[in-house]
DNA sequence: GTCTATAAAGCGATAGAC
DNA sequence: GTCTATCGCTTTATAGAC
């Protein structure tokens, strides 16, 4: 892929995130790529082909962003008002909190208000709103959502190693649908990103406490 | 309210349910409702304004379906008869069932696979993404959303005399959170509706527990 | 491949008659 | 209150030079 075609995507992944897909405007994505908007047409034929290309874009780079379990902008979030009020209340705290702080990493991740944490959150929740819609990209939607789940259950199951598959599966749907809730909430501005966070945390409490509970 | 403004409330209803609130064209509307563009304007200002009275119109209706009677699944007549509207709330609405059962009624409501249900889904959905890119309706979204919260509070405290106020709101925020990000995958087509309200159901079994547990 | 310039269409909003 | 007609700005998309 030529540089230009490049640049003309990160462009429109920004574009997307600041005002929407049904908000792109050609010519602003011509200023933020610093382009013409013919050859945003040369590449991409129409507006539709912007749009189907840019999201492809989108979630491939969020994929490689979920799949590194590295460090994501480089900094460790400080998260101070962990404190005593999470999980582990229940009694059947586990002995391993390896699992657990991964988990709580995992899905406290996408509560930061970074620029580029910003960015995907804002165009994954349009790609979604969008599918309402247009159901072109749902199969591509339902795989990356299953792998999703799929990691968040692993992580739980590694935390409460004796709760069923079934009671473990749906846990950790409940938990990234959670995330998908109050990631919008977040974003368009109805609660402050540190309330969005403590419910999420509390939710794995509740989830672990629960599984644990079954375990016990 | 005149029958022509209503009519154009019903349509513009329908218009973003299918479109979407970016989609909503001025000129579609009137196609849908039957009336001259002008007379929208006549009524409603500006665009903007056709938005903010159909997200009341929309919240409105969703009231008075959580105050009606009816299994959900279809036992209630769709369309006609909303005359007596029991204006729902909770000191308002028949105290002869159990809270638990109304709770989760109110919140296994949204997963129904009914035209007026899913526009009224699908409208809020959409005005909730929509505030992401355009703040102008935030306000009204937060009061909206706060009288839900505190319904399913109220609903939850009722259930759980003794577990504590803060819990009780804790938990109502991520439930009804829970419910938008379920409602988003559902019209999305990512889950079916019955799978939804199964996660649905569960999260309530958990949290109650929770809260029980607390009390206990 | 990339640009400037412009055609063509879309859309919000208003004027004025009835 | 409701309509028809239209204005003026915005946005998509193309033509043609380099």
């Amino acid at each position: 892929m030529s540089d230009r075609r490049r640049a003309i995507l990160e462009g429109a992944a920004r574009v997307i995130a600041r005002r929407g897909v049904r908000g792109l405007r050609v010519s602003d994505l011509a200023v933020e790529a610093d382009v013409s908007t013919a050859l945003i047409y040369y590449h991409f034929k129409d507006r539709t082909g912007i749009l189907r290309h840019a999201l492809a874009f989108i979630s491939d780079r969020a994929d490689r962003y979920t799949g590194a379990t590295g460090e994501p902008g480089g900094a460790d979030e400080p998260g101070a008002a962990t404190g005593s009020g999470t999980a582990a209340g229940v009694g059947a705290a586990p002995p391993t909190m390896e699992p657990h702080r991964r988990l709580e990493r995992i899905l406290l991740l996408e509560f930061q208000d970074l620029p580029e944490v910003r960015e995907n959150s804002t165009a994954w929740g349009e790609l979604r709103a969008h599918t309402i819609f247009d159901p072109e990209l749902r199969d591509e939607l339902t795989t990356a959502g299953a792998a999703w789940v799929e990691e968040v259950a692993d992580l739980l199951a590694a935390v409460c190693p004796a709760a069923p598959g079934a009671a473990v599966t749906a846990a950790a749907e409940r938990l990234t649908a959670l995330l998908e809730g109050l990631s919008s909430r977040w974003l368009s501005g109805l609660v402050p990103v540190e309330h969005a966070r403590d419910l999420m945390r509390g939710a794995i409490g509740v989830e672990i406490g629960r599984l644990g509970s079954r375990a016990a």
